[in-house]
DNA sequence: AAGGCTATGTTGACGGTGTCAAGATAAAGT
DNA sequence: ACTTTATCTTGACACCGTCAACATAGCCTT
């Protein structure tokens, strides 16, 4: 790799590597930077959303416990402390993803919900699937999301509140709809349900990502079993 | 605390400062640890279960994050590599620790679940309480024995999986019950029900933990409104 | 009892991490 | 043109898990 005779001192050396890193990494940002491709010399363009970008591929390749600042600093060509003039911490890089992550969902769920051309009952069971079905497909994603490295000791950035807040409301909006649908029982409580059901849908999902007690060849049987359950619920009240 | 002169030398420093530490350590061993009373030197004499509860209380008092094998060998008044004596890494270590979790809440489950004096309905309603209760309480523990850290890359030790498995199967047996009480419907498989209910009671408590949506305040709300719930899609089938 | 085996404890070292402080550079505003 | 501001840099610090090599002491065999 390098042509450098080895000298006695450290320093020296370690200079001249993170030199010769710097330059290949200038030439990946052009290749993968659809932007620009001029090797830029000193400051990046947009190492915000570089950082977001490696960060995403890094999470759905190598997982959550993978990201380090530092790396992703690598993979945007540049050096370990720019990203903190970007984000105040690790954790406010780690909402800005999930955030995105919430953004994503919220529409998906939106889509399948408003499907006029389906019965409710339909939709409703294609919500649970779904929702499953996206924590089974995106673990590393889904456990950023909603796991507890984002949201312990109220670290989440107002930011993400502000994405993942009206995300939640929705799955209120969609249960009172259910109820007045009659698919699920109108004599509890909308918000005390929908924190329910969704707990039902976030643990199943979890038992599955975790692989405790549950493996992803009966995430069907699961999903049907659950919507069975909420939906014969109705019948009673 | 050391009435040693500063030194210009940082090694002799350290080694007064660790033996210094020892002492205390020694001494606050023999108080919690009623066995022996005299300083050893050298041995410990039973530093794995010192290590576990150190882990154990740094665990309750600073969360699961704070858990360093360096900081429990410190508390235990010893080097930072002779836990590794003791435990193959420190995956390891926290999977005996969750061990003790799952031995313990076994114990619970099964204390509920054998009342004889209370309904099956009345014990089924306790039983929703008291997991959500414990995990409430726990969150540490809790998220230690049901978190990722410890089940993921199929990561879990021989012994943390010999006692977590029957914890789960009593959860089967448990539905199974109820089914056949009526409290649960009886058209659906057993396994399946098992995991739907428990993935609810998952769910909430990951919800409350992390504070996502839902507050301790409203515990007994959402535990009534799960019990009811299973309760009323019984009456279907 | 002597000698060796084994369990247990020790320091040293390596590579990794997040983060702060202080200085360098370039862009933007005056 | 000068200054301010945003961005990027190296240096440093304190942690962390873990391996390797060595020290001690208890136990077991002869």
């Amino acid at each position: 790799m390098s042509a450098v005779n080895v000298t006695d001192t450290r320093e020296e050396e370690a200079v001249v590597t993170s030199a010769t890193d710097a330059a290949v990494n200038t030439i990946s940002n052009a290749v993968s930077n659809s932007v620009s491709n001029t090797a830029q010399s000193y400051h990046h363009g947009d190492l915000r959303t570089a950082l977001l970008n490696a960060a995403a591929k890094r999470l759905s390749e190598h997982g959550v416990d993978s990201l380090s600042l530092r790396k992703l600093a690598e993979d945007a060509g540049v050096s370990r402390t720019a990203p903190y003039h970007h984000f105040k911490d690790k954790s406010a890089l780690l909402s800005a993803i999930a955030a995105k992550g919430f953004s994503d969902w919220h529409s998906t769920a939106k889509r399948i919900f408003e499907q006029e051309d389906k019965t409710p009952s339909a939709r409703f069971r294609e919500f649970v699937c779904e929702y499953v079905g996206y924590a089974a497909a995106n673990p590393e994603m889904y456990e950023l999301m909603f796991g507890r490295t984002i949201w312990q000791n109220n670290a989440a950035t107002g930011d993400l509140k502000d994405v993942a807040f009206p995300c939640f409301q929705f799955q209120v909006t969609m249960t009172k709809f259910w109820q007045h649908k009659g698919l699920l029982p109108d004599n509890q409580d909308a918000l005390r349900l929908a924190q329910v059901t969704w707990g039902t849908l976030h643990g199943i999902a979890r038992l599955l990502i975790d692989g405790i007690y549950a493996d992803s060849s009966h995430i069907q049987e699961m999903c049907d079993c659950a919507a069975d359950l909420f939906m014969q619920a109705s019948n009673k009240a």
